[in-house]
DNA sequence: ATTATTTTTTAGTATAACCTAAATTTCTAT
DNA sequence: ATAGAAATTTAGGTTATACTAAAAAATAAT
């Protein structure tokens, strides 16, 4: 089948997404929120989508990716994630400005364009935000991680991705001193509203609620 | 008015690339040999041009590309030969393999991103090929050039750039040993096809002919 | 179990960018 | 100056992507 439009790329992108975790359909309505465009229009892609095999579509009921899909959306990923890298360690961009742009780079066709890249940035394997690089064959290899706030009481660990990655949330981040790599420990919890105290790298001390904390992602 | 789309972004660049040298309008036969596309298409595409202002369009008699076109052009221009030097130098692209990505590159919408592509690049003021690199405003800066063909015997000169920028006179080039920045001194002249022989850099002899030739680009 | 609500799809419309075929305008050659 | 050729535009159609409004299906509530 053709390749797929700039578009359906996206859709793609939104469904695996949509799909990581429960093995449940991916619904019109959730695909419309992630896209932001009308589920009629939803309702058209789908159809699209479905007659290039990518996604299994029946009526009514969701969509579940294909393999095939699957292997398409992680080479979308791959490539938004490495222009991440790019973007933050060679163009000295910080974390929280390079969603947009990279929503873009990312459907820059070449094939060799990214080997080139990937091999120019060392072979990273997690992009700014932690989240894992596909290699060329849509192999994750993710590393086992957790919620800052699942973590117990003197409970060390070091963070390694953030579940947010808006704007917003990664300049707060940056702000308290918090940081992917950064060694933490739990000194402290609340009981009543879940918030804690961790200390960064044996030096600052944070006070987060318990929101942040499910936000950030730690490996033990 | 809204920014241009993918299209009109590359009709524009076309009407401008056929503008430089004469200042007598654009015909559509050309911008659809250029475009490779029907003349139908060009003329639908003109009367959006026009409509946006970036083009002067009087039917039947060809377009003259506006000021404010030609900002737009330039920044276009800019973009793609930054993202040129940056293939070239960081990814390791040969010249010839540089035109297609960047066709796709110079479309990324981010200013952001070329200024800090450029500092990145150190303010490169040429492209891989030779061209100008204008500047954030549209500001060319030129040097004096003229073909290889018309130096006279004895001649001495450096090579600043590539009329053909076509892969297949790049591998050419690459080939017999000329590239930009050489420096060349006419050895040998045929009066009956104007076929030359050129000493690179005081050590390589190189016999070419005149259509070659005339695609070379020199300063003296 | 039947109605009400929510979700999803269909039908019909719009815009962008392309096409072919036909009409029109301009150019050229006698 | 005018006929024929060449260039250009218009008319009408196609595909991709989105939209709104209406219809249909699935789910939830009594």
């Amino acid at each position: 089948m053709n390749p797929l439009t700039y578009a359906e790329e996206n859709y793609l992108k939104a469904i695996y997404h949509l799909s990581e975790g429960g093995k449940k359909g991916v619904s019109t309505n959730d695909i419309s929120g992630e896209m932001k465009t009308k589920p009629a229009s939803v309702s058209d892609m789908l159809r699209k989508l479905g007659d290039k095999a990518v996604i299994e579509y029946r009526k009514y009921y969701g969509v579940h990716i294909t393999e095939a899909g699957k292997k398409l959306a992680l080479q979308t990923i791959r490539k938004h994630r490495l222009w991440e890298v790019f973007l933050v360690e060679k163009l000295k961009f910080s974390w929280d400005e390079v969603h947009e742009v990279a929503d873009e780079l990312e459907h820059i066709k070449s094939r060799i364009l990214i080997q080139r890249l990937d091999e120019y940035l060392g072979f990273p394997k997690f992009d700014p935000h932690g989240d894992p690089i596909p290699d060329e064959y849509g192999d994750v290899r993710s590393r086992p991680r957790l919620p800052l706030n699942e973590l117990d009481l003197h409970a060390t660990g070091q963070i390694v991705a953030v579940k947010d990655s808006s704007a917003a949330f990664l300049r707060y981040l940056d702000k308290v001193g918090a940081y992917i790599g950064a060694r933490i420990k739990i000194t402290d919890m609340v009981e009543f509203d879940g918030s804690i105290e961790i200390l960064v790298d044996n030096k600052k001390s944070i006070f987060m609620s318990k929101d942040v904390a499910g936000n950030i992602l730690v490996m033990q």
